[in-house]
Formats: C-alpha cells, sequence, structure tokens
DNA sequence: AATAATTATATCATATATGATATAGAAAAA
DNA sequence: TTTTTCTATATCATATATGATATAATTATT
C-alpha cells in the first residue's frame, strides 16, 4: 500500500522534471545542497550511522535526517559543528 | 563620554586577549567568520553601502550589519541571499 | 566646523531552526 | 519471516535568526 505511494510520487517527480521549467528550477537549486550531498558521502565513507554523527555533536538521529533530507535552512553553526562532527572542516567562500 | 566607553572596550579587548586561553579560542573561531570578511572585502571592492546591498537582496541595512559585525549565526539561505547580492555564488565544501 | 552619508547598536515582533520524543518506514541481518 | 538496525517523518517547545524601525556613533564631504 504505502510502497505505491512512494513508487508513483517517484513517477510524478519524474514526470515533473520533464518540464524544462521545473528541471531548470530544480538544477539551480543544486548547488545549495551539494554540502549536503558531501555531508551524507562523508558519513557514509566514515561508516557512521545518522545517530553516531548525532551522538558525536551533542544532538539527535531525526535532527540529522532533517538535515540530509535537505527540507531545512540549516546555521552556519550547525554545518560547522557536523563538519567537524566528521572531522572536517567546513570551507566557505565567495565566486 | 561614549567616546570613553568605546576606548575602554577596545582597552579591555586587548588586555582580554593577553590571555592565552582566550586568545587562542578567539583564533579558534577565526576560520568561521572567513566568509563574512569575504563578503565584506566582496562589497567594499564593489563600491557597495551596506544599504546599497541590502536593497539588493530585500533586507536593510542593519541586517547587513549585523551579519558583517559577525554577532550572529547566519542560516545558509541568509547568506546564499546575500552571496547572490554581490553576483558572487557560495561555494561550501568540506575539508 | 557643519552637514551628509555610512555603519553600529538597541529593541521588538515574527518566522523558523533546533532539540527532543515518538513512531513509521525501509533496509539489513539473523 | 522475524528481528534488528537505520532512516524518515510528525509534532511540540524553545531558542534564535531575521525583518523592521529608530537612533547612536562613526566617517566622509563640503
Amino acid at each position: 500500500m504505502s510502497k505505491k505511494i512512494t513508487s508513483s510520487w517517484k513517477n510524478i517527480k519524474k514526470e515533473l522534471l520533464k518540464d524544462p521549467a521545473i528541471l531548470n528550477e530544480y538544477e539551480r537549486l543544486e548547488p545549495d545542497y551539494q554540502i549536503i550531498r558531501e555531508i551524507i558521502k562523508a558519513r557514509i565513507k566514515q561508516g557512521l550511522s545518522q545517530k553516531e554523527l548525532a551522538e558525536r555533536i551533542g544532538t539527535r538521529q531525526s535532527n540529522i535526517s532533517r538535515l540530509e533530507s535537505g527540507d531545512c535552512n540549516p546555521s552556519l553553526e550547525f554545518l560547522i559543528k557536523v563538519a567537524h562532527g566528521l572531522d572536517k572542516e567546513l570551507s566557505i567562500l565567495l565566486r
């Protein structure tokens, strides 16, 4: 049942992205989420679960999930904390 | 009168930074504010006032000042807006 | 020096990020 | 399949970022 919903959502997304305007907007936002993908990649690479990463920085698994899911506007401080939890530094530049 | 207060604050800061522990913490935070310095530099370079930059991104001069003063924890979205106001892209990486 | 322009600070209301708990859903392991 | 582990989502309380206005302080211009 719920599987059907998930599948159909994926189909809907697929259909939506055929619309050039939507695809364009979708890709325009991409760079903003580059850092999110990097965080996920680094976490996986280090074999950490969201829960473990959360514990390292004194927060909860659900908050890491929220960040990784991309439906939020994280603060600089939070991003820095997460980076440190991954033994990395956050590097931010203008270009 | 108020000039005296300002001066004495500067002196207090100067005195505080003689304390190695405080100096250390002060410098540890530095990297986080690299992006702030870059923003200020770019704005000045383009001959923009805080007010003009603020208008470009639909906010107010005082909010730009607050950002540049460093006594805040800006959101990713706000930083991106400011970058765009400077015709730049924000680039964030883990390293 | 006087005026104007720019920046910093204070304050308040409001929007929203975060902390937190619970739980559903998905994936992996047994 | 059953159990366990991991991730996503919902919700609420609270902390805080932001929008906004006013004004002080600083700096530049004349």
